[in-house]
DNA sequence: TTGTAAGCGTTATCAG
DNA sequence: CTGATAACGCTTACAA
């Protein structure tokens, strides 16, 4: 409780009140501005007599000498700010995104103008429009489309652009996403292994490559594991949130069932599901086992906890940082990785277990078969 | 699925490859550069004759001429932006926070700057040097400590700032907050209806304005409807975590018990506590009822489902921003609330009941009284 | 190695 | 009402 002192960020010397600029440092020293600029510019530092360096180095400290962003920008063109488009800050997935872009770039001298799209086109073109205003250095773009034209204009005009989370269609817009291919393959795995055979899915909105990727692998591995992937089994969602899971869970049931198992394009999805299934009385997992995906903060802790599959949401915004500090830098460096995969795994939790051994009372479940498989595991790595 | 299709934020215009300037549409017009900017801009628009306003108009529209703001910041010393310093933005509580910064400040033409301070002084410092340096023309900040020397040295230096959420102990430090005292005195209410009599408290931070204004609340209703408040009933959070809430209630259980209920000063702190209690293989709310405060996202969905305070985080959010755009452009209009405090509301759910009746397994209740009440309310707005 | 000077795109002051 | 001009603070050829 101890009071917080400090010098504080208040002028700790400057000019009568202003800030200090190049041009009082100089004077400070005696020697001209321009002689000033190239000292303190790490670049260009070398081209300056060591004992004046260290003559401007104290009087700039003196000073508190701060370089003044818009004069920098408005003569070199460049702002180090990044922008950052998400859909929605709300939304637990992309925070810690936020912060494995900021954590890495801050360091690096850039600041990251954070802006909402909601989903909205019309909104990511005009904030796109008052990103560029603002002259951003760079953009990450976490709502992607997969056909998305106003990435591919900020692409065509030059500005470094990277896709998190998601990615285009376009594989010249670099992208940093995860692995949804394998955590559905895990996934599928896991529920094989308890016993299904019966496996419903939930797809994501297939306009983004989540929802995409995310059912194409389901199709592709229910296939070749041998499971019967018919489409009454199958529920597209449009929005990725709780209530489209319980429309589509609602769907799938009211189709007759005969499943023991939904997998769920996201966690939202899921959560959604396992309400519709109350709703009906049926139990998660008793009657049904129900999985997502993201491991979105919390699902731990819900009734029951979600068995899903954890993104590294924080690294793959670090990644993006460091693929877009390249990038921005070393000019458009051949050979380096345009798209980069990050490794997921499976979280086993609550939400799953051994298909129900009687037809009992679930009115959606049906064709049970009889193996049954080890019952629980804790995280398994992957 | 259908490919989104649009002009694009790309050159619609422009000269060559760059952006058009002023001087373009001056050229283009036939005008001087200077009759171009009093043109656009609104507060000397009516220097200029309408029909070459309107001529004006159409050419910067024709070339795209967005206003360069580097230029502008350079000349008038303001950059249209906003630094806000949140403790953690991957905390849920504050992105809906930021969304009614955002949401209210973008209409009006400011970007907000969000950086994350993880609580530690050295670095709110670190980052308000940064935040200057890019020439802020405000502050919110939601880090706020109630003695923090670096809020008063920015106020000092004649920037306009604003704290949210949590408050400074110096009135002169404008500040949007919830109304903590009522929302611990609903759930007091709460719990004393339910029959609770003997309620202990897991209180935060001290050094925070909401740690300190919980507390004291419970104690003085406390004191007031008659409970007893011994301090063996009192375990202090130091971090607002899942993991103080466990400590702390393992303090409270590890003194003796003696308490049907607990209030904690959080969310987070309720989700430890409950844990803790788990671990004790007691249950919640059949042995203990718990209680939070926030209403983060999620805690409805938990089991058991928390009863707790829901505060309008967007709401404070949004006001925070009207009242900085008031203090930045109207100069310190006097006359106008400094503190605004934001309702509360109590939301009942599963996480309280009246307390166990018998002395039963519960290692930590005893001295029950008798008294029961109407057993679940659904959500109460008050 | 350092100084000179131009110029980035605006806005504001001062004439006309 | 409009034009000319300076200045904001910085970087960067080009000179010296």
């Amino acid at each position: 409780m101890a009071e917080k002192d400090v010098a504080g960020p208040q002028s700790p010397g400057g000019v009568g009140n202003r800030r200090a600029t190049l041009k009082d440092v100089a004077q400070a020293v005696g020697v001209h501005v321009s002689t000033v600029s190239r000292a303190l510019n790490p670049e260009t530092r070398h081209l300056i007599t060591p004992q004046i360096v260290e003559k401007i180095a104290e009087a700039s400290r003196q000073l508190g000498y701060q370089p003044n962003t818009a004069a920098y920008s408005l003569r070199t063109n460049r702002t180090r700010t990044i922008g950052v488009l998400v859909p929605d800050i709300t939304n637990s997935i992309f925070p810690p995104i936020i912060r494995g872009l900021e954590d890495t770039l801050t360091p690096r001298g850039y600041a990251t103008l954070v802006v909402n799209t909601d989903g909205q086109f019309e909104r990511e073109v005009a904030i796109l429009e008052t990103l560029f205003a603002r002259g951003v250095d760079g953009l990450v773009i976490a709502s992607a489309e997969r056909e998305d034209s106003a990435i591919r204009a900020v692409a065509a005009r030059g500005t470094p652009v990277i896709t998190v989370n998601r990615r285009t269609d376009d594989p010249s817009i670099a992208s940093v996403i995860n692995d949804e291919t394998e955590g559905v393959r895990y996934m599928l795995n896991h529920l094989v292994a308890l016993g299904h055979r019966n496996i419903a899915t939930i797809a994501g909105n297939q306009a983004l490559s989540t929802g995409q990727r995310r059912y194409e692998a389901f199709l592709r591995h229910a296939v070749e594991m041998g499971l019967d992937v018919s489409p009454t089994r199958v529920g597209f969602a449009s929005t990725f949130n709780e209530a489209d899971g319980e429309r589509c869970m609602e769907e799938l049931m009211a189709r007759g069932g005969g499943f023991t198992a939904v997998l769920c394009a996201n966690d939202r999805l899921a959560i959604g599901a396992i309400m519709a299934l109350r709703r009906r009385g049926l139990s998660c997992p008793g009657d049904i086992s129900i999985t997502g995906f993201n491991d979105m903060a919390m699902v731990d802790r819900i009734d029951p906890p979600l068995t899903t599959v954890r993104i590294q949401q924080y690294r793959v915004g670090a990644a993006a940082a460091e693929l877009l500090l390249e990038r921005m830098t070393k000019r458009s460096e051949i050979g380096k990785p345009q798209h980069i995969v990050m490794p997921v795994e499976l979280v086993v939790r609550g939400s799953t277990a051994p298909p129900a051994q009687t037809s009992g009372n679930a009115a959606a479940t049906r064709d049970l078969k009889t193996a049954t498989r080890p019952a629980k595991v804790s995280v398994r790595s992957v």
